[in-house]
DNA sequence: TAGATTGTTAATCGATTAACAATC
DNA sequence: TAGATTGTTAATCGATTAACAATC
């Protein structure tokens, strides 16, 4: 159902912190780069660097390397990033206030068209100007607008209902920021932002080096 | 030099989202909970839950499963979540902010103590009564205040000179929101929080359904 | 030509899954 | 006792690493 991918995913995952270097490479002027340049430059291992490349479709050129622009297109088109997908976002928390406030998103083929909050203080207000909606608009605004990526900042209890709410107006992939596994049905993907996660791995790895000391 | 460490790298990822799970059941009232009703909360697989469990020590009852205010307990600890870790962040942007006005990290342990910023507009400043600095005094008060753990909120073209500067004060862990690889000496551990990677697989896998359908 | 790099195929490594005996 | 669950040992699976021929 949901598989179709050849490519690995920690493949997937590697390929946005290369294309970030192939951009500052092609700014430099370099026509060419070659996967071992690249590898030394991310700490990483070289036919790790090939395989993701290899992945993207573009072919090499041995002495030289890849050809720079094709790479940063492949890369792009490959993820999806090359042309602007459209996200709305429900929670105008800390995090949610944050996540509106970026402007980086751009460059990852991301546009926040609409957030929402049952908070009435904040609905109407405009923040990185993307106006708060009232969450009961939610499912006509991403109707109307044909929205598929929806965003969850909302507190964990009631995430669910809010995916679920998505969910039925139309959003196909769900970029979840709460603690908390979300249910969803075949056909939608979701990714979490885990900061717990994140910080059981620094704190255990921590604990062990500090223990050792 | 880095690994002491015995158990896999994602059972540690998956402990914060038991651990949460096992403390509504002991808000619940439950004294036991099996690794098999866990795994059904979680969608996850049983012996994957038992695994987990087992590298925190605690053992298990046959028919009843894992008594829950110990799982509680022993998680914590293997976590290094049992006692307050104090840390410090540097870069008072969006993201920043947000880290700041987060209550949630207590219950990792975790307590902020100072931030750091170039802006002098925001230095003086108290962002969920933690004061802003000047970045010139964050060896000095790292050092003071003996923090081992660093949260890097800056922009990435000075991500690496602030990681820099926080581990020559001192600094033993750093948890790093810039899509950027740090290059730390051994013995530091650097957790990276990557929303491009994590954007790219929801989009990617986004394409790859939608080309199917 | 010599040498560096690509690209592919095989070997290793580690995590997940399966199987099953032990236990309450 | 019967049955569900633990805990351990083996099998599978997938990703990483290694080896090497092809190529400019």
């Amino acid at each position: 159902m949901s598989d179709v991918n050849p490519v690995a995913l920690p493949t997937v995952r590697r390929l946005p912190l290369m294309l970030r270097h192939i951009q500052e490479h092609i700014a430099a002027g370099d026509g060419y780069i070659s996967s071992s340049l690249l590898a030394k430059e991310l700490l990483m291992d070289p036919i790790l660097v090939r395989k993701a490349l290899a992945a993207t479709g573009v072919v090499g050129v041995p002495r030289l390397g890849f050809p720079a622009r094709e790479l940063e297109r492949s890369i792009l088109a490959f993820l999806g990033w090359d042309s602007m997908t459209d996200a709305v976002l429900c929670g105008v928390g800390n995090m949610g206030r944050a996540l509106l406030g970026y402007q980086g998103f751009q460059q990852y083929g991301l546009r926040i068209v609409a957030a929402f909050d049952i908070d009435p203080a904040l609905v109407g207000k405009r923040i990185n100007r993307i106006e708060v909606y009232p969450v009961r608009r939610m499912k006509q605004l991403i109707e109307r607008m044909a929205v598929r990526i929806g965003i969850v900042t909302v507190p964990a209890d009631v995430a669910q209902s809010v995916v679920d709410a998505m969910i039925g107006a139309g959003i196909r992939g769900v970029w979840n920021f709460t603690p908390f596994k979300l249910i969803v049905p075949d056909g939608v993907v979701v990714q979490r932002v885990d900061l717990a996660s994140s910080l059981a791995v620094l704190s255990h790895q921590l604990a062990m080096t500090g223990a050792k000391q």
